[in-house]
RNA sequence: GGGAUUUUAGCUCAGUUGGCUAGAGCGCACGAUUCACAUUCGUGAGGUCACAGGUUCAAGCCCUGUAAAUCCCACCA
């Protein structure tokens, strides 16, 4: 016997891995790279019927979160379902050398090594990181597998392949030369802890409680957080209709604590109803101000350098900390009798959001890109609605964040990333030649051209801008040869990530292709824990899948962390779910032990046919399902489908079918049903399903690479009779529960009055009742009368036994009652017998005979008591 | 300030174009028991669909408003 009494999923599930792998189905069946089979010079794969998904690539040197978890589940489920369905399917794995995370753990590593990063020039930095990834690189990919991940390895990509940095040149050089990138001094986000600068995106923003202090300049009080800035003010501005400074406006007040003095100018920025309405504006070192002082042309003094220290103030501040500056700033207008007060406000602070630093605007020469045509081109593709969005409001709200983009700050000052490709001018003798070249030799630190030295920017980029290509790279798209697989199919990953990558994506995909890159986004929520709550390593609430996974196996995980999910929705999770996969598993397991008993017994007949109602109606609901879970993928509707899988190899298929083939065997229906679940649910559980198709007798290949089902062949009213079967068995069963007693169901015999379906069916109804018997009544009615409408049906029981269900009749009476009462008001209503469609009057009317009809039969009962 | 989402059973969630008595899983109560499965089987209790109006023959679903919660963007001198 090839099945244990229960699925025990660590016995299988490594090797069926493997067995997978190297079997080639991971592999799509047409060629990812071009081929002219009939030599016509054109590109025979063009028109294929392919289905391509890439991965979201996990950080290559970490291991996979719950989020993970949930990643791979819904985009394996597609990927199986659609290699199924008999697609060419490419699942592209990636790994991510996560620029920025990579960068803070090794860091952290060197420093406790007693080392710092100023140690090592850049070149170095990055050899050594490569280094350490390398050591810890295969974990997460260990664990892709561990989670059934069917994807093509061969064609892993990693952001820093050689392919992708090219690619990125390649658009970095064209964004050049059409002058869509420049270099800017702006005030960007610069975190001192981790001296990198970031782009709008990556700041986390959060309410904190500071002081607002009120200074006197002059007759002028300004308000003010940050006082240790004042040094670098270049202006008061006041609102231009503030009546209270109309007057002033162009004159010039002195700046505390420095021999200077500022204009003051008008500008909207100011507003009248806050603090004083005049406020002192800092260009080098807030944004708003910044963009007053464009404005009006101020100049831009930087006070705080990117270390945190003071630089351009006056002798008595220089090379204090910001912190310190302040103290003593503070201290010194008190004493000049300058403050003229303070009080504590909630104001949301910009922090770094790896470590939590308070990030300093600080002026930085960056290379930024203009976004205003890259967006404008992405906002026109998707209000054409090139784009199918789950959930789809999520389209309107990508349209209205890119209607809003800014200039994309790509420039980061950490070793470990992609060069960027510049070069500026070592000599500035020779005028002629540009301050800036492109150029791909980033190896170098150094290169000559026309006889001009020219040195390498030591940033490099953005890691966003380099996975805004990731589309194109996975597919190994290009100019000369675009690939089949090119617009994906589907893009799957985090709604937290629609701006920072899914936008980006959209932009470069459109600038590059001329195509969007995929033609469905479906975006998934945050996997909270059981309360509802974020998972956090501070909480110590987080989940780790591989423990799920070790303790129920993966099939039981991915069903789990699926159920009760919906696109976009931040929602909880609990290892219960897990459990009740884990007992799904189990019971398709034992539910093919069982078959595989009945088939060893012997009969070898190849093709079914339905032999009775149970039959004809499993084939009904497994055809239903089928379409179910057909339209669900579709819609990306995978809890619907688990759900719908669950039901109907549970409560229908084991519940109901399984057990009438107790009574009657249709051997070759078996084998045909069985295949059709395993096959069905293999998207979802592809261990479970494929280790049972391996210990099938009869089964050949492995399932992985099956044909999705093909609808079963019926007959329909012999399937809806089977309906009325459990519904006679239903009541039968909540009858004899209801009485009073125990193991009632083996003392009552089931009479019969007249009833073709109950005569044809005695076996089944007697074994799924439990009654002793089940006989004709022969003469007057006796016992308890069954509630059901269409049938007469008596539980054989003594009158003592009758009494005592007179309270459970009377309520069951007035329950009934009430329901008539609802139809009846529905038909008195004329406008409703007039306006509502025929079939639901006709239904109305049949359901309203049918009650009375029942009513009647009870009260007569009751009356009989 | 702008935008989005959510509110249905004790908990977590379904409920698709409005249409029969609003469903599932878990939990709970009661009952069963060796013959596929206790990771089992059966039966049941539990809901003013956040609230108030409106449209409609008919509203959990559509419209208006209110309340509560969550998230995103911008801003807070």
């Amino acid at each position: 016997m090839k099945f244990a009494s229960s699925y025990e999923p660590n016995q299988y599930e490594a090797d069926i891995y493997a067995a997978w792998e190297t079997s080639g189905a991971f592999d799509p069946v047409i060629p990812t790279v071009p081929v002219d089979d009939d030599g016509n010079g054109h590109d025979d794969r063009l028109n294929a019927n392919t289905y391509s998904i890439v991965m979201p690539p996990p950080n290559a040197n970490g291991n996979l979160h719950i989020g993970h978890g949930l990643t791979i589940a819904l985009e394996d489920s597609l990927t199986r379902y659609h290699r199924l369905k008999g697609q060419s399917t490419w699942y592209i794995p990636g790994a991510d050398h996560a620029g920025f995370e990579t960068w803070v753990v090794y860091e952290k590593a060197l420093e406790a090594q007693g080392h710092t990063r100023f140690e090592y020039d850049r070149n170095e930095l990055y050899a050594r990181v490569w280094d350490f990834v390398a050591m810890q690189r295969g974990n997460m990919e260990l664990q892709l597998r561990a989670l059934g991940a069917s994807c093509a390895w061969d064609d892993l990509t990693f952001t820093l392949d050689e392919n992708v940095i090219d690619r990125v040149y390649t658009t970095f050089e064209k964004m050049w030369n059409d002058g869509m990138i420049y270099r800017g001094k702006k005030l960007v986000n610069f975190c001192p802890k981790h001296q990198t600068a970031f782009a709008d995106i990556e700041v986390e923003h959060k309410d904190e409680k500071g002081t607002l202090w009120e200074i006197a300049y002059d007759d002028i009080i300004v308000s003010t957080t940050r006082p240790e800035t004042l040094f670098g003010d270049t202006a008061i501005a006041v609102n231009p209709n503030d009546a209270r400074y109309k007057d002033i406006i162009g004159k010039e007040v002195h700046l505390p604590l420095t021999d200077r003095t500022i204009p003051i100018i008008a500008d909207e920025h100011a507003d009248p109803e806050y603090g004083t309405g005049a406020v002192k504006i800092t260009p080098a070192h807030d944004f708003d101000d910044f963009e007053v002082g464009e404005r009006h042309n101020l100049e831009r003094i930087q006070v705080i350098a990117e270390d945190g220290t003071m630089i351009n103030v006056p002798e008595k501040y220089l090379g204090l900390t910001a912190a310190e500056c302040r103290k003593q700033v503070l201290k010194d207008l008190k004493d000049q009798g300058l403050l003229r007060g303070e009080k504590q406000i909630v104001h949301s602070v910009a922090h770094c959001y790896k470590c939590g630093t308070v990030l300093e605007p600080t002026l930085k020469e960056q290379w930024f890109v203009d976004v205003k045509k890259l967006a404008a081109t992405a906002i026109e593709h998707l209000e054409k609605g090139e784009i199918k969005f789950y959930p789809e409001n999520k389209q309107k709200v990508l349209i209205n964040y890119l209607k809003n983009l800014k200039d994309w700050n790509i420039s980061r000052q950490i070793p470990w990333g992609i060069a960027i490709p510049m070069f500026r001018k070592a000599n500035s003798e020779a005028t002629d030649e540009p301050d800036w070249i492109f150029d791909r030799r980033t190896d170098l630190k150094e290169i000559e051209k026309a006889g001009v030295k020219y040195v390498r920017d030591e940033d490099t980029f953005d890691t966003w801008f380099s996975s805004s290509h990731w589309p194109i790279v996975c597919t190994d798209w290009t100019e000369e040869n675009p690939s089949p697989y090119y617009p994906l199919n589907v893009m799957e990953t985090g709604a937290d990530i629609l701006f920072a990558w899914v936008a980006r994506m959209i932009m470069m995909g459109l600038y590059v292709t001329g195509e969007v890159p995929f033609k469905e986004v479906y975006l998934h929520g945050l996997v909270l824990d059981a309360h509802g709550k974020k998972m956090s390593k501070s909480k110590g609430n987080v989940i780790n899948p591989m423990d799920l996974v070790a303790k129920y196996g993966s099939d039981a995980f991915r069903l789990g962390i699926l159920r009760g999910r919906s696109a976009g929705m931040n929602q909880a999770f609990s290892e219960n779910s897990v459990i009740s996969g884990r007992n799904l598993c189990n019971k398709l397991w034992n539910i093919s032990r069982f078959i595989q008993g009945i088939v060893d017994e012997g009969d070898s007949l190849d093709s079914y046919t339905t032999l009775n109602q149970g039959e004809d109606w499993i084939c009904r609901e497994l055809n239903d399902c089928l379409d179910q879970i057909e339209a669900d993928f579709e819609a990306y509707r995978f809890a619907e489908a688990v759900e719908t899988l669950y039901s109907t190899i549970w409560d229908k298929y084991a519940d109901w079918f399984l057990e009438s083939q107790k009574i009657y065997r249709n051997v070759p229906l078996l084998k045909k049903t069985l295949e059709t679940i395993l096959v069905a649910l293999h998207p979802f559980a592809p261990f479970v399903t494929e280790a049972i198709w391996q210990n099938l007798s009869w089964t050949e290949g492995m399932i992985i690479t099956a044909k999705w089902p093909t609808r079963l062949e019926y007959d329909p009213i012999s399937a809806e009779q089977f309906e009325n079967i459990r519904t006679i068995v239903s009541e039968v069963r909540g009858t004899l529960q209801a009485l009073s007693g125990t193991n009632n169901a083996k003392k009552y015999t089931l009479l019969y009055d007249n009833d073709s379906l109950v005569e044809d069916n005695l076996l089944l109804v007697k074994a799924l009742t439990k009654v002793p018997a089940v006989d004709p009544l022969n003469g007057a009615p006796r016992g308890l009368r069954v509630a059901l409408a269409n049938h007469e049906l008596y539980l054989d029981v003594p009158e003592k036994v009758v009494k005592e269900y007179k309270d459970a009749l009377t309520e069951k009476i007035l329950s009934v009652g009430r329901e008539l009462d609802a139809l009846n008001a529905r038909m008195m209503n004329p406008n409703y017998v007039e306006r509502a469609p025929e079939h639901l009057v006709k239904e109305t009317i049949d359901a309203i005979k049918e009650k009375e009809s029942l009513i009647s039969r009870l009260k007569t009962q009751l009356t009989l008591i």
